[in-house]
DNA sequence: ATACCTGCAAAATATTTGCACCACA
DNA sequence: TGTGGTGCAAATATTTTGCAGGTAT
């Protein structure tokens, strides 16, 4: 049976607590976009979501939040190839790390999941003797419709 | 018996030659820091090394030149975990796609080439039937040393 | 009570663009 | 000779920081 894809809404705030972060009204704010949001949010969309929930939350907030976030290991930030400018994107970190894929024609980001990407974690941590937090596989290329 | 690793000097300079892209001074200068860095420069750092040849090199031919040989498939860019900042990292691209490790304590970029690597890319071509055009793995953690 | 967070404004960093001029092919 | 490249300066985009005051625990 396959892991779930995602998880409850209401995680990432239960997360900060077990790990005795001060929860405010901006960061719930903040938190409640990322837990909802259907994928792949950069920083100003992020505000933008999150002072719909709370007029006050400021942009500076929003990025001292995902500078904390990514520091717990909550959220992985993306490039997606630059696809729409050299900003980054964000998305909560889910059971297992996922590929990204983003075609360099329609702009579509598509998503794969592999064991042959698990086995070669696997092998970096022994042959390279590393300690992997953090791992990040995007490609560029043309989907299945844009090769036609 | 392993591919090389490296490329001849000039090499850069032949491809866009070959594919009728003219040739100035300044991309002269800043193509040859390309091939000879033994590694991973920002466009600031390309920048001041060009300069070192032809000290009329820009600021914006440089960023003007990586586009174009981002866009030929010339030059892979970089995030390295963002170890110093915001900003790119540039290296030719070699025979074989490799891994960048990026040791989050001591900051060391090390690299590594993988069969796996590659039959993973391999399979998201079938699976996804998705075209490869560039990929990149970075992972961030901590070397042998650092996990001592 | 107090340590930590916040908004605001300004700074810092990174990259792109308009334009007049210049140089490669 | 003409297309495309260049430097320069200014604009844009993205992220960070100092500070005075506010809030969660």
């Amino acid at each position: 049976m396959p892991l779930p894809q995602t998880e409850m809404p209401g995680r990432l705030q239960a997360y900060c607590a077990e790990r005795g972060i001060r929860m405010t009204q901006q960061r719930r704010a903040i938190l409640r976009v990322m837990e909802t949001a259907s994928k792949h949010l950069d920083a100003a969309q992020l505000l933008r979501k999150a002072q719909k929930l709370d007029a006050s939350v400021d942009r500076s907030t929003v990025y001292r939040t995902l500078r904390l976030l990514k520091r717990q290991g909550l959220i992985d930030e993306l490039d997606l190839m630059h696809i729409h400018g050299e900003g980054h994107y964000y998305e909560r970190k889910l059971n297992r790390d996922h590929i990204h894929m983003a075609c360099l024609r329609c702009g579509k980001i598509m998503e794969f999941v592999s064991d042959i990407f698990e086995k070669l974690k696997g092998q970096v941590e022994k042959d390279c003797r590393f300690r992997i937090v953090v791992s990040r596989l995007e490609i560029g290329g043309y989907c299945a419709n844009c090769s036609k």
